[in-house]
DNA sequence: CGATTAATTGATACTTCTCAAATCCTGTGG
DNA sequence: CCACAGGATTTGAGAAGTATCAATTAATCG
């Protein structure tokens, strides 16, 4: 809380903290005025949806401060949490480039803030930066690994293995305040829809690795206490 | 069988029939001259690993022709197979683009013959033709949906679901043969490993789809008799 | 400070896994 | 081409692991 804190996103994208860990991060100065001018600021309210499964987005949004689940509805209605997006991720990218709607929806699990890119916009950065799409293709790589990581995680461990493991990622991910409390508030049944159970048995699990020491809950806030048995339990291979 | 199969690949990739449909569609004359005099060929019998998980590849693979198998290992060391690869598949990309040790093992699942480029040549191409990482590009976004949708059906989908998924999956992939099975023979363990489930467990699973009249099998060879059928039991959403 | 929504706990039913044992099949060498 | 060895498939039985339904209690948001 102060000058430091950049909560809404300044006019121009050079000024923008997030640009040295964005896809951005290797565009020309030339091209990041064509951005910065045809940019829209965007405001989205704690459980408010970014984008909807199925849909065809017009542009592409660039995470300035805040957190978003992506989740696919099963079958049953039931939200399957795929992934996250924070400061400086690019969010709707893929359904624009390989021409499909879009695969998750997109929903804010706290007040964020971002800058919207329209398509066209968006392909004239690919046009000009050949870096750009470079860097992308290098971001879907990556990703592209962890959702191999997830298949196997989802395919061959117990729900309490998983669960194990979420911590880990969600620590890893978002990282803890300074009481040391996980820096993401997730409800129950969120938690369930990442590690694919049903809440009730996301509850019990969560109860038993607190009274194994653990994790430590305060409602919704929970602290890692002892990683390594968590790794332990999760059978992390990598 | 005849003069028209390609079994092995030609010297210049401009003849390759695989071409249209690989990611070096968007290729000019030129690039595709470099990429051709600097190609190996490679063969790998039915069985025999074309990459190591963890590995760094040193080159990419084109399939010229054959079908492999991508898995990686979970702590109990099973495996669990997370996609496939066959015709005008590029491998191993991945890995070079993300700068990260493979994260997948690459098994041939029948004889085949493919095409290598070493990761020098490889960047070469990508730096003369932007097309073509704006092709990969495409390519793995395409694949973060499809992962996406296998996520969301190992987490919320029973195993018999998940089986008469597959099977529809397997078809729209590979096809069938004159005979309307499958051209691609797996087995049972592998189509366990596909579904995150215990061998014997698909064993059941298939019996009761055969007995149900949705699926015939012959030894390895399967093929579907009625797709509708599957269709609702695996609750396809899209 | 209600009114909802979320979290928790219990009881029970199902699904799936594991271990074991008995065929069956496939690939290989003769 | 045939026989064989060894892996693959199949089936059974029992044990775990999870899901489901129902009923409370707790927490959160106007």
């Amino acid at each position: 809380m102060g000058k430091t804190d950049q909560l809404e996103p300044p006019h121009h994208c050079q000024l923008c903290n997030n640009r040295p860990s964005s896809a951005f991060r290797d565009l020309n100065a030339e091209t990041l005025d064509t951005v910065s001018q045809l940019k829209t600021c965007a405001a989205f309210k704690k459980g408010q949806v970014m984008l909807h499964e199925g849909a065809r987005p017009q542009g592409v949004y660039c995470i300035h401060k805040g957190k978003l689940k992506f989740y696919r509805l099963g079958s049953e209605g039931k939200e399957q949490i795929v992934r996250f997006a924070t400061n400086g991720d690019l969010v709707g990218y893929r359904s624009i480039l390989s021409d499909e709607p879009i695969g998750a929806s997109v929903t804010a699990l706290e007040d964020t803030f971002a800058c919207y890119i329209p398509k066209s916009s968006f392909f004239e950065v690919i046009d000009q930066n050949p870096k750009f799409s470079l860097n992308l293709l290098q971001d879907s790589c990556h990703e592209l690994g962890e959702a191999g990581k997830m298949i196997t995680s989802l395919a061959q461990k117990t729900v309490r293995q998983r669960l194990a493991e979420i911590f880990l990622v969600l620590r890893a991910t978002f990282g803890e305040d300074h009481e040391g409390y996980l820096d993401l508030k997730l409800t129950r049944e969120e938690i369930a829809n990442m590690v694919g159970t049903a809440t009730e048995s996301a509850i019990r699990l969560i109860s038993e690795l607190r009274s194994e020491g653990a994790i430590h809950t305060a409602g919704r806030r929970i602290k890692i206490e002892d990683p390594s048995t968590l790794r332990d339990l999760a059978a992390v291979v990598d």
